[in-house]
DNA sequence: TGTACATCAGTGAACGCGCGTTCACTGATGTAC
DNA sequence: TGTACATCAGTGAACGCGCGTTCACTGATGTAC
């Protein structure tokens, strides 16, 4: 629930409709995850008729992408914001200090999962509507966009500073990026659905544990 | 879209309704999801009143809560039925059987991810309701029957025989578990999520790398 | 600077939908005698 | 074995809701002259 914008407009055309709308998204976003972003209830947050969104997006799907977009760069923003402020106390050592980044992308990604989950969701739950079964959406890759705008941006970087600090084959990279990737983000789904009620603490150690044990998985010599 | 049933019913009475709605609802959710079982939906399915449900579930809520224990039942079912079927390849070596145990318990629960997704979400999705931001539900723990009918009983079942084979030591069940279940929980989410698209055999690859890497991360030992 | 007018952006009302849940009900069942 | 009747399980109709989307519209804007 948004209140309503009491405010009146000073003008009758809004000035940046599409904008807010998407920003109202958001909002509802954050509070009730993405099914949360109904188009009446973002054109009612706006202060604006429920129809008006037809002028700048096509459908409720539409503003949806664009609203999980924009979640997706907040996330990315968070990270990145997170592993600015823990780089000062990178360890002098190369090595270490390459681990220590990938443990800090994990922090970071899990982090910003439980202090914002329904924005986590909204950008990394995937499409609402399918369920996976189906012969996928026709949608190509779609995932040309390999800028810090993403979170698995800083997941490369920090695979790519492993392997350059030597502590891991640059072959190997394949099997990091699924094993990392899935470690994250498994941890954010895994304490959000499976154990919301367990103490913070807990959780805290949960998620350094498991990235320790990715940690000590990827950098391990393979016989 | 179940069709409904056009038999007409012999009695009058249904015989075991509740039964019917909850296995129903499976088909329901194994379509589409948590979000597909609906009651309407699932009354229409058994060939039934709307309104007829209320006779064995105070709520949808309620009904929901039973197909997701059932969705759960089903994926320890086959989580069981995969194990029984490698059994016999288990190397000699209890520390080779002991991870090639692990490796297929992970194996089975993000096969049943991928090839069950309507029902993997259904049983291993949380409250669909929620999105983790509230003082959380005011249930008990409620986790208390750890019985073979939730794959995270296999899950722990993998971790002792690693004890017992003297790969980990015991002390470190605590992050194994948090380790583990991020990682199979993970791949599974991941690639129905945020992967759909990708090939079959390279999920399977994906699925055999971060396994891989938990299984390294979990038996090395630490300094 | 002033006015006509095409364009643009948001409006208001309505549509049909499927939903969860309620109410008073009725037909079937099984037990007591 | 037969009948009366309380209990039980499912019925039928209706409620109010919020939704996405459509239609024809109207008020504001900015450009051309």
């Amino acid at each position: 629930m948004v209140e309503k914008r009491p405010r009146t407009r000073a003008t009758y055309h809004h000035g940046d409709l599409r904008a807010a709308l998407i920003t109202a998204g958001i909002a509802l976003a954050r509070e009730g995850g993405p099914q949360a972003v109904v188009l009446r209830e973002v054109a009612r947050a706006v202060g604006v008729a429920p129809n008006s969104a037809y002028g700048h997006f096509a459908t409720l799907t539409a503003l949806r992408k664009a609203v999980a977009r924009r979640a997706r760069g907040d996330m990315a923003d968070a990270m990145r914001a997170h592993l600015e402020a823990v780089a000062q106390d990178a360890p002098d050592d190369p090595r270490e200090a390459a681990k220590a980044y990938l443990r800090e992308v994990g922090r970071a990604y899990v982090r910003f999962a439980l202090t914002e989950p329904g924005l986590f969701r909204t950008g990394m739950g995937g499409d609402p509507t399918g369920i996976g079964i189906p012969g996928a959406s026709e949608l190509p890759p779609e995932d040309e966009d390999d800028d810090r705008t993403k979170p698995k941006f800083y997941l490369m970087r920090a695979l790519e500073q492993l392997i350059a600090a030597g502590c891991m084959p640059p072959g190997d990279t394949g099997r990091a990026v699924m094993a990392s990737w899935a470690t994250v983000h498994g941890l954010s789904i895994m304490l959000l659905d499976l154990l919301p009620q367990l103490p913070a603490d807990q959780k805290a150690t949960a998620i350094d544990d498991a990235i320790d044990v990715l940690i000590e998985g990827l950098t391990t010599p393979r016989g």
